[in-house]
DNA sequence: GCCGTTTTCGGCCCGACTGTTTTCAGTCG
C-alpha cells in the first residue's frame, strides 16, 4: 500500500505546481481527484494496475493510469520529474501558508526568488514582501503570523483536544441572546481525527449581537475577520474558530455545506446541476426564467431535506468524504452506523494494578456510571517494566480477586491483560494464564523499528495463538508524535478474518488506532472490531465518542463490533477463536 | 485530465471576505 501514498503524493505535488504555472483548474482539479481517490483506495494500486483495473477507479481515465504504470515499473514518473525541475524543489510548500496561494507564490519566487519558508520569513521579516505589486504590510504581517502556524505541526490538533473546546464555545453562545439554533460543523462534526479550526453555525435574528458575543469571548485572542455574517476569531488553545449566521430557512443548507468535506459538497452540487437545481449554503434552488423570474428555494431548513430533494436519504457526517456514500446512499446501501449507546461495556482499561491512577473498585464504579454491562480489567504484561507490567504470579491473584468482587460490584467486571507481543511474535505470559484469563488484548509497546517484513510476521503470529481475542493499537502510531510502525495492514486485517481475532479501535485521543481508513478496510474484508479506551483512569472511560467516531468514518456497524454484544455472547465470541465472524451471528 | 439520461466535445461548484484597490484579484472554505 506504501506505492497509493507516493503516487498520491505525486499526483498532489503535479496538482500544485501545474496550479503555480498557471494551468487550467480543470486539469488541476482532474490531478488533485486522482490524489484523493488513490489515496483513499482500500487496495494496493500495485493489485489494480496487474488486472488492468485502473481507469474503472473514478478519476482516473487513460493519461493518469499511464502514470502510474509507468511508475509502478520504474518508481519515477516522467511527467513529474518535468514539473519539478522547472520550478525549485519547496516552492509547493509556501502555498501552506495561508495568505499564500498559487499567484503569490509564483510572485514570490519571480520577484525575490523566494522558495522555501525559510526565505519568505526572511524576506517578511526584512519587510520585502510589501513591496510587491497587489502586497501590502498587512498582507506581510499575515504571512508571518501564517508561517509560524504551519511550523506548528501544520495547526492541526487532535480531535480529541478539539471536541471539549468547540463544545465550551457552543455552550457559551447559546445562551446569548437572539440565538436560535446553534451546532458545530466542519471536521469536527465529521470526527475527523484532526480539526484544523472550529466552524459552529448559528441562526439569529440578530446577527451583529452574535457576531460582538463572539468576537469578544473571553477565550478569544484574536480577532482575524469579521463580517456580518461570518467571524474568525484564534482562541487561546491555540485553535481558530470561524462562526457563521445564516437565517433559519438556510439553517439545512449551512449546516449541510459548512460540515463537508469540500469533497462531498462539490460532489453534491454537481449532482444538484445535473437535477437543473443550484446548491449553495443558503439552500437547494430552481433557477429562475432568466427573464426576472426569481430562483425558488426547494429545500434549506433542514439537512435532510437538502438530501432528500437530491433524490438520497440524509447522509451521517461521519461518511462525507465523498469515497463512496454517496453512491451508496442512491442505491439504499449506506451502513446502519454504530451508536455510542450501541457500546455495551469497555474491553480495554487499566488499573493501579499497572500503570492506571485508580483502583478496580474504582474503574468498575465509573463503569456502571458509563451505564456499561460489563468491563474488562487489562493491566499491562510482566515484561513491560516501564509502566510497572503485572508479574505472572500477581496475575493469579488478580483473577482470583476480580472473580470473588465481581458480584458486589454492580457490574461483569472480566480479568484480562494487555499482553506484550515479544519482538519474535510470543506473548508475555504462558499459555496456562492466558487460558485462564476472560479476555486477552496483544499489544506492540517494544522494537518498532523492525522491518515490515519482520513486523508483520510478529504480529500475526501474535494474532495466531489461540488465547488472544484481540490486537491492540494495531500500528502503535501517536498523532503528530510517532508514525506507525512498519506493518503490512492488509495481511494484518486477513490475519484478523482468518484466526477471528478482533482488531481495536483504540479511542484514546493520541492514538485513535486502527485509523479511519484501515477500520473501513478491515469491515469491508470482514474482520471483526473491538473499541476500547484504553483508558488509565475513570475519567478517560469517556474517550470511547472518539473511538465510535472512527468506527463510523470506517463505515462500521454495531454488529461488527465485539463490545457491542450482550455479556452472554461476548463470552461466547471469546470463548471460540477461529474461522469467520460473520457466519456465526 | 476526466467524462457522458444535455455531450466522444465542451463542459467541469459556489460565495464571502480582505487588501489594495478605484472595480477586483486572490484566497479560503
Amino acid at each position: 500500500m506504501t506505492q497509493n501514498r507516493a503516487i498520491a503524493q505525486r499526483f498532489a505535488l503535479i496538482a500544485d505546481l501545474l496550479e503555480i504555472g498557471g494551468e487550467s483548474v480543470f486539469r488541476i482539479n482532474a490531478y488533485r481527484r486522482a490524489a484523493r481517490a488513490i489515496e483513499g483506495l482500500s487496495e494496493d494500486v500495485a493489485a489494480v494496475a496487474a488486472r488492468g483495473g485502473l481507469t474503472e477507479i473514478p478519476g482516473i481515465g487513460k493519461a493518469l493510469a499511464e502514470k502510474i504504470v509507468e511508475f509502478l515499473a520504474t518508481g519515477t514518473m516522467r511527467a513529474y520529474e518535468d514539473l519539478a525541475a522547472s520550478f525549485p524543489p519547496g516552492l509547493a510548500t509556501l502555498m501552506l501558508v495561508p495568505e499564500v496561494g498559487p499567484k503569490t507564490a509564483l510572485l514570490l519566487h519571480e520577484h525575490l526568488g523566494i522558495s522555501t519558508l525559510d526565505e519568505l520569513e526572511a524576506a517578511s521579516a526584512a519587510g520585502r514582501i510589501r513591496e510587491l505589486p497587489r502586497m501590502g504590510q498587512r498582507t506581510e504581517e499575515a504571512i508571518l503570523r501564517g508561517i509560524a502556524m504551519v511550523r506548528r505541526q501544520a495547526g492541526r490538533r487532535p480531535l480529541g483536544f478539539a471536541l471539549p473546546v468547540a463544545a465550551e464555545l457552543v455552550e457559551r453562545l447559546r445562551v446569548v441572546p437572539g440565538v436560535k439554533q446553534i451546532s458545530a460543523a466542519g471536521s469536527i462534526r465529521r470526527m475527523k481525527e484532526t480539526v484544523g479550526d472550529l466552524d459552529i453555525l448559528v441562526t439569529s435574528r440578530a446577527p451583529a449581537r452574535v457576531m460582538d458575543a463572539f468576537t469578544t469571548s473571553p477565550e478569544v485572542s484574536e480577532v482575524l475577520e469579521r463580517g456580518s455574517t461570518r467571524s474568525s476569531v484564534v482562541l487561546d488553545a491555540g485553535l481558530q474558530a470561524d462562526l457563521r449566521v445564516v437565517e433559519p430557512a438556510a439553517y439545512g443548507a449551512a449546516l449541510q455545506y459548512f460540515t463537508g468535506s469540500k469533497e462531498h459538497n462539490v460532489a453534491l452540487r454537481e449532482r444538484a446541476v445535473r437535477a437543473g437545481l443550484k446548491l449553495n449554503e443558503y439552500g437547494l434552488w430552481r433557477p429562475g426564467d432568466g427573464r426576472g423570474g426569481d430562483d425558488r428555494r426547494v429545500a434549506g431548513r433542514t439537512e435532510a431535506g437538502i438530501y432528500r430533494a437530491l433524490g438520497l436519504p440524509w447522509i451521517p457526517p461521519e461518511l462525507r468524504e465523498d469515497q463512496g456514500e454517496i453512491e451508496a446512499a442512491e442505491a439504499g446501501r449506506l451502513p446502519r452506523l454504530i451508536e455510542v449507546e450501541d457500546i455495551r461495556g469497555e474491553v480495554h482499561a487499566h488499573t493501579s494494578w499497572s500503570d492506571g491512577a485508580d483502583s478496580v473498585e474504582e474503574i468498575a464504579a465509573a463503569a456502571v456510571a458509563m451505564g456499561y454491562e460489563y468491563v474488562c480489567i487489562t493491566d499491562h504484561s510482566q515484561s513491560l517494566k516501564i509502566a510497572r507490567g503485572v508479574p505472572a504470579a500477581d496475575l493469579r491473584d488478580h483473577i482470583r480477586q476480580v472473580r470473588s468482587l465481581s458480584d458486589r460490584l454492580g457490574i461483569a467486571v472480566l480479568i484480562g491483560t494487555e499482553c506484550d507481543i515479544s519482538a519474535d511474535g510470543t506473548l508475555d505470559y504462558p499459555d496456562d494464564l492466558l487460558a485462564d484469563l476472560d479476555l486477552v488484548i496483544a499489544s506492540v509497546h517494544t522494537r518498532f523499528r523492525m522491518s515490515r517484513e519482520a513486523m508483520t510476521s510478529r504480529i500475526v503470529r501474535a494474532m495466531e495463538s489461540e488465547h488472544v481475542d484481540i490486537l491492540g493499537h494495531p500500528t502503535g502510531r501517536l498523532l503528530g508524535a510517532r508514525d506507525p510502525y512498519e506493518v503490512d495492514i492488509e495481511a494484518v486485517v486477513d490475519a484478523a478474518v482468518r484466526t477471528g481475532t478482533a482488531l481495536e479501535i483504540n479511542a484514546a485521543p493520541e492514538r485513535l488506532d486502527l485509523k479511519d481508513t484501515d477500520v473501513r478496510l478491515a469491515r469491508e474484508r470482514g474482520a471483526r472490531l473491538a473499541i476500547g479506551t484504553d483508558a488509565h483512569s475513570c475519567a478517560q472511560l469517556r474517550y470511547m465518542p472518539l473511538g465510535v467516531g472512527t468506527a463510523r468514518r470506517g463505515w462500521v456497524e454495531a454488529r461488527e463490533v465485539i463490545n457491542t454484544l450482550p455479556l452472554a455472547s461476548l463470552r461466547e465470541v471469546l470463548g471460540h477463536r477461529g474461522g469467520n465472524p460473520r457466519g456465526r451471528r
